[in-house]
DNA sequence: GTCTATAGACCGATAGAC
DNA sequence: GTCTATCGGTCTATAGAC
């Protein structure tokens, strides 16, 4: 065993980051530009420009490359709720959140995966950081939104939980690109139409 | 030339048709459940019984067997469309039918594919049937929503459009499966609910 | 005997894994 | 750069209807 230099493991390890920082950036933008089955692990090589067997020594799998992102994309999430201010009410929050996500997604960076991907599912469910950040987060929103309701801004009727999947479910309306598609409104009116009919409905009011 | 008896004929037809009616029933229970990635014709020839290549027989490639299945859940939706009172409201009429979708789905009859797959939207835009049927069906949405726009029970200031895609997306809405999934609420109870968000927002009112 | 449809082997390409 | 599995699609020999 040879001893390194504390300098030289250090570099090393941060080309190391560096590198896997790029791998996670293309398989986020190829997720959410094609989804998971049809991002091949080629694809990603190329795109990063690296030999496809330099992949397999960062992440051992498809699902793996995928389930970085995740990662990834839920840490940004945790970051972005962290720095929203304090005094906003409730509902200002989660209004915010569901803004971010939107704008997040017509810029292309938000990994859609399909719901239904047995593989997928379980290697996120067995990836600790990707599991304690969605609690984290669920635990933030539906903390919101239980206090939304309290002070009868959301409608108490529903099961907090039904919100909470609806807020989520933005990430990955359908809608958003249809409309995007259409060419007719910018981004920004994008977000904030959808967002008009996730909290205030279709019904005139 | 020989002269075929009807009686042979039809019968032989019927055959036809029966079975291919088998064969979109089954892909279109395969395509609600796993997606058209997923689905491997392997598994629908074995699924309805018959040799893959007799599948070929009545479908030239995979994604006109997907096609199909589109084809005839909209035919269905044209069935529906018409056979609603025409004495209701425009908006009871656009609440009706994205009920009925949203029990199709929770049954597991809506064949839900991915929507950025190029080679099968390809198909699917080249099919006058779908196509027809498509234009119909967002003919006659399009015309209610415009009318309940204009008695003042749905909002005006959205364009129609978005209302159209919305109510589209109820179709492939991951929230009623995700309810479904968390064994809360029975299926009734989780179609009001999402008609309820839909319709009336997250928002009290 | 002829003709059609079927079953199941088979092929080529692609993609994940190493 | 190689290996292997899988999958969409095809080919052929045979069984059965007429």
């Amino acid at each position: 065993m040879t001893r390194t230099p504390v300098i030289k493991v250090s570099f090393k390890a941060q080309m190391l980051q560096a590198r896997e920082d790029a791998i996670i950036e293309v398989v986020n933008h190829l997720l959410a530009e094609k989804g998971f089955e049809a991002m091949t692990v080629d694809e990603v090589a190329a795109q990063v420009g690296i030999a496809k067997a330099s992949l397999y020594k960062h992440f051992p799998s498809k699902e793996d490359l995928a389930a970085a992102a995740m990662v990834r994309v839920m840490r940004k999430a945790q970051a972005y709720l962290q720095g929203l201010p304090a005094e906003a009410t409730p509902l200002e929050q989660l209004r915010a959140v569901v803004r971010w996500t939107m704008e997040l997604k017509l810029a292309g960076g938000m990994p859609s995966l399909p719901s239904q991907n047995s593989s997928l599912r379980a290697t996120l469910i067995a990836n600790p950081d990707y599991m304690n950040g969605l609690i984290e987060v669920s635990d933030q929103l539906g903390a919101w939104i239980e206090e939304a309701q309290a002070q009868g801004r959301i409608n108490p009727a529903l099961p907090a939980i039904a919100v909470l999947y609806t807020l989520y479910a933005r990430a990955c309306d359908p809608v958003l690109e249809f409309l995007k598609m259409g060419g007719q409104h910018t981004d920004g009116e994008i977000v904030e139409l959808v967002l008009s009919t996730c909290f205030d409905g279709l019904n005139a009011r």
